[in-house]
DNA sequence: GTCTATAGCTGGATAGAC
DNA sequence: GTCTATCCAGCTATAGAC
């Protein structure tokens, strides 16, 4: 009858989103997450069978969305220094959208590290893994870069852009950032990081 | 009568510290921390009054575990160089020992950040940033170094060598790391961080 | 101190009326 | 599809015997 309302179904995936990513699987409640979509626990048994299963149809989409961005670019054509600024600034973009999706995947993934296959079915790790692999040995052997192993690099590169949002709460609570300031550096390190990881692997 | 038979009280709390870091608050039940321990709830609660006493108490520790090394080195006196040095090599160390403790203090900080104070009060955080501080600003007139923040310099080297700890199960179950080649990983990663981060910031 | 028993609640899931 | 009512399992916490 208006957009405001959108259908059941919707409203309890929103609300579980909200739930599941703050609280964690264990934490939250059907009870709450039906309250807060504006109906009932049969309601969320009735479109989603099981809270398993209900959680499942979050955390897949929230994996995807996480490393959908770096994948991508990866598979595109481009010289590996553009590549390692788009990721940056990519991610980066997306995690001041959605500062507690990192912890969210990192934390359930180690209360069931077999979450990881469902998660990353429909990523081609592998295809990106072994482009990645080969445009670094073309780069060094034109002298552009050290080596460095594809994953190794991922690793830094995730390193630096993901920790300080999955540190968040000791930088706002303890180490005197706020919510601005937070942002503002998370601003300033798109051209850093870039800065530092190409100076630790180029010639 | 013996030295594997420890009493009652150090045995829920051994309990306690492999169930609550491995399922989280939420996700551990005192059912299950009194039967590994080999007794019943009730001496959990005569111990430890409630579930929240007992997360605390565990937390803390562990909280304080994860960030005492670091303030320790910080407070001596030695160049700059030389404490990253230190503070890479004796936390990646204590981390190789202790793989989960990272997300489970973040992923739990994330759900009840107030948490956070418990955890530091008796970390001395002003007066490790002040002298870090001073440290830089000394050796950056010295010519020594570019300025940085000293928070962010911190910031810079756990997410390096935090990280790759937290990202584990991904690089376990996805880009081909097993237990071994992960530590010999980390073990690299201890010259190759300071190199990293000095390099970013040296003159 | 240590146990059994149980109170009292909240959780997920199902049955059945409409 | 949507609701109310209800079942049953599991949880924390406490009472009380020994």
């Amino acid at each position: 009858m208006s957009v405001v309302k959108k259908n059941i179904e919707e409203m309890i995936l929103a609300s579980a989103r909200r739930h599941f990513s703050r609280k964690g699987f264990a934490g939250a409640s059907l009870q709450e997450i039906a309250k807060e979509a504006g109906t009932t626990k049969s309601m969320v048994n009735y479109y989603y069978r099981s809270k398993e299963k209900l959680f499942d149809s979050i955390f897949l989409s929230e994996f995807r969305n996480l490393f959908s961005s770096i994948a991508g670019v990866l598979l595109e054509e481009a010289p590996l220094e553009k590549k390692l600024e788009q990721i940056v600034s990519l991610d980066i973009d997306k995690l001041l959208g959605m500062p507690g999706l990192p912890v969210f995947i990192l934390s359930e993934l180690h209360r069931n590290p077999e979450m990881i296959f469902k998660g990353m079915e429909n990523i081609p790790v592998n295809r990106v893994l072994t482009k990645l692999e080969k445009q670094i040995k073309e780069e060094s052997l034109r002298g552009i870069i050290r080596y460095i192993s594809a994953r190794e690099l991922i690793l830094n590169i995730q390193a630096m852009t993901i920790f300080p949002f999955l540190a968040k709460p000791i930088l706002t609570g303890k180490l005197g950032f706020t919510e601005k300031s937070f942002n503002s550096l998370m601003q300033k390190k798109k051209k850093e990081v870039v800065t530092m990881i190409w100076n630790s692997i180029k010639k």
